[in-house]
DNA sequence: ATAGATGCAAAGGGTTTGCACTTGA
DNA sequence: TCAAGTGCAAACCCTTTGCATCTAT
C-alpha cells in the first residue's frame, strides 16, 4: 500500500478527531472551529491539506450538496444520502436509498451514478429536542 | 405588479435569447460565450447583474448542482431533475420524479424539498449521434 | 539531521460591487 | 433628459500555494 509517508502531527489528530466525533459531514470551517479547540493557532490551510491528504488516503470522502461548499465524511459508509437543515445549515447523513433511481433518465443518457439530497428542518432547529 | 423597471437592453436581450436558445441550464459563462456572439464587448458583470434581475423577475430558476456553479434556466417548469455529463459538464433536464422520495429521512427530519443528479454521459459523448 | 508539516500571507478562480460612461425611453 | 444599464477594474469569499520555520522520526 504505502499510501505515503504521513507524520502524526496533533493537528492531524486534532482534524481526524473533529471528523470521528461530528459523525456527520463537516466544511473545512467547521473542521477549524472544532479543531482549534485542541490546537491553538491552527490554521485553515492546514486543515485543507490535511483534508486534501486523509482524501487520498482514502479516510475521508468528499460530499458535494448543492448550493453549498464541499463537506467530508469518513469514509467507507454503505451507499447513502443527506439531510441538509435549512436553519442550521448542518449536514446529516440518512441511510439507503430508493430503487428505480437511476432510471429517471431517458436512454440518451448513460447513467453512472446519483446524488440526492433532502432540505427541510432537523429536529434540533424544530425544537423537538426529543 | 411592477416587477421593476428594467429596460431592453440589447446585453438583456442576447442574454434571453441564449437562455431561449438552450433549453438546458446554462452557467453564467456559458452565457457570457453564447451571448457575446450577439453584443460584442459583453463582460460578465452583466451577465451576473441580468441573471439576478431575470431570478428576481421570475423569468429564470437557479439550479444548484453538486460539486459545479450554479446553473440557470427558464422558469416555470414542472418538477424535475438534472442530468450532468461528466464529459462535456453540459446539464440537461429530466422529466418526473420518484414517489415516496422525501421518506428517506427519519422522523427526525422534517423534509421540505428535495434535489436530485444523475451523472453519467450524454449521447453526445457516447458517440450516439442518433 | 532532515524531509514532511505548519502558519502566514499572497495568489487563484468565480462572483459581486463601485464608479464613470453610455443609452433606452 | 436622466436614471437604469454597461464595462472595467477592484473587491470579496473560499480554496490553494509559496516560503521560511518548525517538528516528527
Amino acid at each position: 500500500m504505502a499510501a505515503r509517508d504521513q507524520r502524526n502531527t496533533r493537528q492531524r489528530g486534532a482534524i481526524r478527531d473533529a471528523f470521528e466525533r461530528a459523525g456527520r459531514p463537516l466544511s473545512p470551517q467547521q473542521v477549524l472551529e472544532t479543531a482549534q479547540t485542541a490546537v491553538d493557532g491552527l490554521g485553515i490551510a492546514t486543515v485543507y491539506r490535511n483534508i486534501k491528504g486523509l482524501l487520498e488516503e482514502g479516510w475521508l470522502a468528499a460530499v458535494d450538496l448543492p448550493g453549498r461548499a464541499t463537506v467530508y465524511e469518513r469514509s467507507g459508509k454503505p451507499h447513502h444520502h443527506h439531510f441538509h437543515c435549512d436553519q442550521c445549515s448542518r449536514v446529516f447523513d440518512l441511510t439507503g436509498c430508493l430503487p428505480n433511481i437511476n432510471r429517471l433518465a431517458r436512454k440518451r443518457f448513460s447513467v453512472a451514478r446519483h446524488e440526492l439530497v433532502l432540505y427541510g428542518t432537523c429536529a434540533d432547529c424544530r425544537g423537538v429536542n426529543a
